[in-house]
DNA sequence: CCGTTCTGTGTTATCGGTAACATGACGATA
DNA sequence: TATCGTCATGTTACCGATAACACAGAACGG
């Protein structure tokens, strides 16, 4: 099966490739006429262009990279979404790898990515090896972290403090008159969001005075439902008399709530349950969990509109001064962090 | 920033441009010592080949398109994953799209995506446009439709029957000695895995001559866990006699059962609830919800090893006969539909 | 010892488009 | 009418790699 190629069109059209070429991208300055008729035969002949050639010779992938730990997390799905929502108006395409939160995969993957010459890089805060980090600046092009606002960004960021994020949220815990607070997160998590949240969390229980122990690391990223649930039971059993608990995420959080149901522990009565994400099952569950709210598509949604920004300030966008911005991320008070009115128990 | 070339690094090596290609594809034929002076050359300038280049020149893209109408869908996400690792060993990479459960969307996504010259397409079953399907079965490549064994596919297939999966869900419950079935699914999805579905559940209904009004429709996919509470509550108003509910997937079965929470409704001992898809959901909730389980993981695995296979016997892949890979859907039974045994309550 | 096969490497010709410049026809302007 | 600019289109030269073939020297067999 040979394919209709740019020159098969022209020639059925009496035309020159050039005119062809033209005439797909709206280049301006093609006879309407001559327009049309390219069109008829494009159709006719099933054409169907080689981006590949194209792209080769233009000297532009048309292709934006997209790496994240995992898709099987809302927020990162959200994120491709978004980004790809924002994207292909624009011609562009994206390129998606994800690493199952391993360091030595993310790196063969950018390094597969830069490959195809990708116009910008956005990669989801982490502890990256030092070659992927030099890979990326080495790249030439924008990169955007996004997911946090590092300490020290490799270029754009677009994202938001985890860490004060989870402090406000602990603040609220405290205010509601909790004072043996426990967090539960990831082991092997150096360099990652769910590292960020602990720190903010044990930020606001040292500045409160309050106690620093209570903090179980469950198991390594990505942890569910399951590993909540279980770190729940745990938690139970080594410090029965917790008041409050902040999960690293939502999921982890509806875990920790179905481990009390088990065990009919009154939430938020005896214990508090705050989550992270405003994941689906925050709003639904019972009591729902309270959390911090972190749209996904905004942070995709943001990489993508600050790509096509660079991109057509052509002027050597990769020099552009990095520039940062910041999502939203704010805290949704649900029942399982209410002051408690009725059945307080005990 | 001028990019290192091939002839770059051969010139520095002292060989030309082809040696260093070979080197570094390992493409036998090297000697070691050679390999080894432009391997270290390599490095040192840092070069990254243009796989663009050299996708263009060779005529093998190193891209598989994957089409899936949401991300933000567990199945879906691991599918994706489960390509990726079957795909990204033997040096292929994922193009993913997804439709937001819209049709034209899909349509040009798979426009978009043939103009990378994929050397297969995965798309997930769909009631396609006819463009959509011309475009796909003119590209000549492998098509792969995963998540249902369609009856007229357009290639290949890695799925299974949802209808049948469905109804033999429905048989339990009504083995169970329910007779006021209901099934809660979505509007609009006409050609979708959804209707199969439904249809599976009517089957069983009917033949089991039971009633078969009890069908709520709530909202165009895809539909989560607040439409599936909605709908519950609008099926407790409409038919409070219902004494099973089979579900379109589990985060809708878990809103259903977070609605029976709020209403202070047993389950199941006055309600038995079904879900479709072994979600994390449907393990974790209380009670835990019975479901089918499938596996996006080993959809996306058999899709990607398909391809491989397809493609190592290059006796012209395309026309290679359609084979269909059955995937196992089992039904999984937990709480939410197990003999009621305690509290028999009315 | 010479013909033959094998190994490692080089040469040449693309792959299918697009950038950059060239060109001819035509209308406007002085 | 001569000059110029504009518009629509054509020509030429690549983009950076690889396929296909060519070729010299080593290894091998009889």
């Amino acid at each position: 099966m040979q394919r209709v190629k740019m020159s098969d069109v022209a020639a059925a059209a009496g035309v020159s490739t050039m005119t062809v070429s033209r005439a797909l991208r709206q280049d301006g300055r093609i006879a309407p006429e001559t327009r049309r008729k390219i069109l008829r035969v494009v159709r006719d002949l099933g054409y169907v262009p080689d981006r590949m050639a194209g792209s080769f010779s233009s000297r532009r992938s048309g292709f934006v990279g997209l790496l994240v730990p995992s898709l099987n997390n809302t927020h990162f799905a959200e994120t491709a979404a978004g980004l790809q929502n924002a994207l292909h108006p624009a011609g562009l395409q994206m390129l998606l790898g994800h690493t199952n939160y391993q360091k030595l995969l993310a790196e063969q993957l950018i390094a597969t990515m830069l490959e195809r010459r990708p116009e910008a890089m956005v990669v989801t805060f982490d502890d990256h090896t030092p070659r992927a980090r030099r890979l990326l600046i080495e790249s030439g092009i924008p990169v955007i972290e996004i997911w946090e606002a590092p300490a020290k960004p490799i270029g754009h960021v677009v994202g938001f403090s985890n860490r004060r994020a989870a402090a406000a949220m602990t603040q609220h815990l405290i205010d509601l008159g909790r004072r043996r607070l426990a967090f539960i997160g990831e082991t092997d998590d150096h360099g990652t969001r769910g590292a960020e949240r602990r720190k903010g969390f044990l930020d606001a229980v040292r500045s409160a005075g309050l106690e620093t122990h209570r903090v179980i690391s469950t198991a390594p990223p990505p942890i569910g439902m399951m590993q909540g649930r279980d770190a729940m039971t745990a938690l139970l059993a080594q410090h029965p008399d917790t008041d409050a608990v902040l999960c690293v995420s939502d999921p982890c959080a509806f875990g920790a709530i179905s481990a009390c149901h088990v065990g009919r522990i009154d939430i938020p009565g005896r214990i508090a349950i705050a989550g992270f994400g405003n994941f689906e099952i925050s709003a639904c569950s019972v009591p729902a969990i309270s959390t911090i709210a972190v749209s996904g598509i905004d942070i995709g949604t943001a990489a993508g509109e600050l790509i096509l920004n660079l991109l057509r300030g052509d002027g050597a966008p990769a020099s552009a001064k990095p520039q940062t911005i910041l999502i939203d991320a704010a805290i949704e008070v649900r029942d399982s962090t209410r002051a408690v009115r009725r059945m307080a128990r005990r």
